[in-house]
DNA sequence: GTGAAAGCGCTAACAG
DNA sequence: CTGTTAGCGCTTTCAC
């Protein structure tokens, strides 16, 4: 067992008396060998700790087993449990990652996805629809399957893997009319970053414009989402506006804020005043009053799309299933 | 702006009207070159939409811009922190980050190095100081930076980055000692796994131990942590043992749920039960009654260790601070 | 300041 | 079943 670094194909070739070529058939299980020169060329690679350089196979062979995958933020559990199930499917595959964070900017997405590009990887996965000018001619040009994930409304590159967040928001706004409230609210955080926010609350005003109604109030932080927006954002929409008996937050983050404010300041709910969220996650469930929320497929969407990945249908949309969540809380 | 793939540096410098590595130079600023014949070049990959091979140059030059980062999970917040302080500096530095998640398993990981190896990484960020004999040799053999992190207990490879999850027990049983509690249990997750958690588990026991005490009870889940667990073990370990006055929690979520079951049930905290935590997450943070945790620098080990990527000193261990937040649950 | 030539380590035909 | 021969696309001496 040597050092392992530095040792090349060729050496094992060499220690094992047979060629380069044949050394790597055996290596890659592919093509026909003897057994006998199987157990020499495995040998000699063991013995010599060999550790084939995958940079060269991939430009040696025409396609790579890298997959690029790119997310806004990694701050915000929805984003590594959809990594976590594209991960997952693309390492039984063979496949590696490679991410890149964009921190909610299309331009900073847009550098990102020229670098991935640059390591020649067998497929992008890329969250969201919303490209630049210049990052969708490059999406289109690569010539790789292009997989956009969690988010259905609106046109795609390619691939389309998710739900719709409009009809999210629409379906969150139904519960809350049907529920019996009236004067409603909404806590949300920077909708000029996150576009799926604002689809959602987009749809959620829909609806209840279709009931005749519209939002009674809302703030909206112009900060990343986070349980102390979420918290605050509920103090100020109480203070600025009167009678509100629901509110319906940006996600579950939020409104688990919400809820903490609720419980200290002894403010019943859902009797005193609703509240709705979205992602459906397990601090939301595990409250003592689980929150009535919309559980979104995200560790589905990033396995559905790591499998489309080695694909060769047309371009198509996937659409998976949200689920209304009815808790405590409304 | 053509499509991009296929597009070889061979192209542009036919297209500019120059040598292959002149084109080459300018594109990377590097040596020297007539502002002329930059122009020239710059505009030529320009018009066709000219995507640098990095796997080429990766593999003609010696080092590669790959940094493989291995965490033992994505679904505990803590190591998507991890990650994202990493990836913020090493992308600042130009480098791409390659992940590997082991689903806790040494075995797993000892196949993850190997194959991230593959990729002639620039250095390897692993999570933690165990490994199998095997992946030691890797990582030793491998000839390049290895960072371990978030632990200090041991003896690490090359550069560890973390603190000490034994002195972080310690601390912790030492505060609840000094608060006055004696009836003190723990409830925690399958410690074979989370070995970080299981260090914690000792340096807590070791500091009862030094006041001549010792835990009134233990439930531990045979499952990863979470909220619900950690709800489902307080419930267990009230049935189990009696008149304790204290919890100590294998981390944060865990002790969420903890919190959660005694709103549930109406226990108060902290006169009737005390609850502790580790890690410092935003939820606990926020509750009504903030819990008593200990804050790790997850987000700084990430970019401490990042930094050390490209350092050429000599092994050493950075230790960094993790601080003790007296919350309204003790 | 610039270009020609020689690989980086491997895979992929192709003969044998 | 096996070895030889060309490259993959780029960087890197090293002359010019």
């Amino acid at each position: 067992m040597g050092s392992g670094a530095g040792v090349t194909l060729t050496d094992v070739a060499r220690e094992a008396g047979v060629g380069e070529s044949t050394a790597s058939r055996v290596l890659r299980s592919h093509g026909s060998f003897s057994s006998k020169t199987r157990a020499s060329v495995l040998e000699a690679a063991a013995r010599l700790g060999y550790v084939p350089n995958r940079i060269a196979g991939t430009l040696a062979s025409t396609g790579s087993k890298l997959v690029g995958i790119i997310v806004p933020s990694l701050a915000n559990i929805v984003f590594p449990d959809l990594l976590r199930g594209a991960n997952s499917v693309l390492g039984k595959a063979g496949f590696q990652s490679v991410i890149g964070v964009t921190d909610y900017d299309l331009v900073g997405e847009e550098a990102l996805i020229s670098s991935l590009l640059s390591w020649r990887p067998a497929g992008l996965l890329v969250a969201g629809l919303e490209h630049t000018a210049r990052a969708d001619a490059m999406l289109r040009g690569a010539g790789i399957r292009i997989i956009e994930m969690l988010d259905t409304d609106g046109a795609g590159i390619d691939m389309v893997v998710g739900f719709s967040n409009r009809e999210a928001g629409r379906a969150s706004a139904r519960h809350l009319i049907a529920r019996g409230y009236r004067r409603i609210g909404y806590v949300g955080h920077d909708l000029a970053l996150d576009l799926r926010a604002a689809k959602r609350f987009e749809g959620f005003r829909a609806a209840l414009a279709e009931a005749g109604l519209q939002v009674a109030g809302q703030v909206i932080a112009s900060v990343p989402s986070s349980i102390e927006a979420g918290r605050d954002g509920l103090a100020r929409i109480l203070d600025e506006t009167r009678d509100l008996d629901a509110v319906y937050f940006s996600n579950d983050d939020m409104a688990i804020g919400g809820y903490f404010l609720c419980l200290s300041r002894g403010i019943g709910i859902p009797d005193r005043l609703a509240l709705f969220g979205h992602n459906g996650l397990e601090v939301a469930r595990c409250a003592p009053q689980p929150l009535s929320t919309i559980r979104t497929p995200r560790v589905e969407v990033g396995e559905a799309s790591a499998r489309l990945i080695s694909s060769d249908g047309p371009p198509a949309v996937v659409t998976l299933d949200f689920e209304l969540i009815e808790g405590a809380t409304t």
